[in-house]
DNA sequence: CGCACCATTGATATGGATCAATAACTGTGG
DNA sequence: CCACAGTTATTGATCCATATCAATGGTGCG
């Protein structure tokens, strides 16, 4: 009964999508990827899709296995990381409800580069792989949206690589903060941290030690730090962790209050 | 006369891409840009294409500007690189004839992530952006393309990020040969380093001091290696930087001959 | 209440950046 | 063809940042 399960999975999505932000939240990459599919496009996927329950550290994919579907999280957490020979792990991506994963990696060809594992017990929506690829050769517009997903998951492992690459420890911490104010309602003086402090500073290519004493470094500055509990004093204490791709997000960015001005969005030429 | 250009340009595409690889090379993206296309879509896309002469280290776009064009390069070598507020630079790509950029970024939305320069002197292809945007809704096909080019920039990408996370600099530039050596032909004891050292250093997240003691310690294990020239005393001297996703580029990764046997390919699993 | 697990803090060691000097190479003009 | 300047690569010496090792403290769960 496809109908039914149209239904039921598209009102799970958007309560899944809604509760993180009443506000300026991006609202994960559901919208992103039915956004302007016709009601048939969306029937075709949808009935050829089901759920599926992941228990917490359970491994969705592995690394090398062919990737046999693409995966959207209806509530939980995922994150996809790849381990080198040693076994040491690199975290690609932290992933809440509402997001896709293996929508990439579908069309590389080959097995997958990276381990997918439930951080926490979870639900996802599974699409096959070959529904997926027959899907963007049929309506154009699902591909574009697959385009779209695809091109910014590739923007922000552009932003990985030079975080690693050339900012230091605290001002890789700082940009991580200041993404998520902005992520989590620009306009509120306090958010949290949503994975655990150990993953983030994986993600951010540095040890839990050094994310703690980047932490203690931050605190100095007028943010206060409880647990998972983030506080800014002023709305501007993050400000010059900022740069063009963050102001972007950012509502005060183009306001005469930014005290960046327009070295923060206009930077990048060295000359 | 969109048919005259149409030919002169799908002309020197081939042979752009050709003379590098006679043997195994991957042959650039050209190829995967216009494969399978429709003459029609084909003559679509090129009637409103044009090309353009750049200059070596001339800035084909800049970092925060809207991309203008899709580019496929005809003749010469890009890079693209990403700048931070003190003008400390990251190399994202290295490119050369055949291969294109500004790919996924025209559907990123906002201005671009990259710098794109010209190493030297070079001949671009330039599909103006509204074309490319609006074709996709037109040509699945070209849409499928599109997102295999974009998804195999992503999957570099995310090497790039384990590589500068958990790797030494012996293993990055270990691993860069092996591809190196792969790509320029895997039944070659030689190979060519296609760019600058300098800037090979700098895209592996190293300085170029480094990297330079890293060839010197490569040369001990049987690699001989003369400015640009590298020459292998043996098949399987870089062997031992492999891992399954270049394993799945090497002729000899199935075969009984391979030294890291299984283990290579099917790493991955800490368990 | 006690056992894991995670986070923090301190002490130490080390790998790669930085600074500095030299050498090799590239191209240019006499 | 050689001399020169400018660039790129190599090699050496030093220093500092961050990983590592180690111990403690806090939190949540059974």
């Amino acid at each position: 009964m496809p109908n039914a399960s149209l239904i039921h999975i598209v009102e799970r999505l958007s309560s899944a999508a809604a509760p993180q932000a009443a506000d300026s939240r991006n609202s994960g990459t559901c919208g992103q990827l039915f956004r302007g599919l016709s009601p048939e496009s969306l029937e075709f996927l949808l009935s050829r899709a089901h759920t599926n329950l992941y228990q917490a550290h359970e491994e969705i994919i592995r690394q090398g296995e062919d990737p046999r579907s693409l995966f959207l999280i209806l509530s939980g957490q995922v994150k996809t990381v790849r381990y080198n020979a040693e076994g040491q792990e690199t975290t690609i991506r932290m992933l809440q409800a509402g997001e896709t994963f293996m929508d990439a990696i579908i069309f590389m060809g080959g097995g997958s580069p990276v381990n997918a594992v439930a951080i926490e017990n979870c639900e996802l929506l599974c699409i096959p792989t070959a529904t997926v690829r027959a899907h963007i050769l049929r309506d154009p517009q699902f591909a574009s949206n697959l385009l779209h997903i695809v091109t910014n998951h590739y923007k922000n492992a552009m932003q990985q690589i030079d975080n690693i690459s050339i900012k230091t420890p605290v001002e890789r911490l700082g940009y991580y903060l200041l993404r998520q104010h902005l992520e989590q309602g620009a306009d509120s003086l306090e958010f949290n941290l949503p994975f655990q402090k150990s993953m983030i500073a994986n993600h951010l290519g540095m040890t839990p030690e050094t994310f703690s004493r980047a932490l203690a470094q931050i605190k100095k500055s007028g943010i206060d730090i409880e647990q998972k509990h983030i506080s800014m004093r002023d709305i501007f204490a993050l400000c010059h962790f900022c740069d063009p791709d963050l102001s972007a997000m950012c509502p005060r960015s183009n306001s005469s209050e930014c005290p960046n001005g327009e070295s923060c969005g206009k930077g990048g030429c060295p000359h």
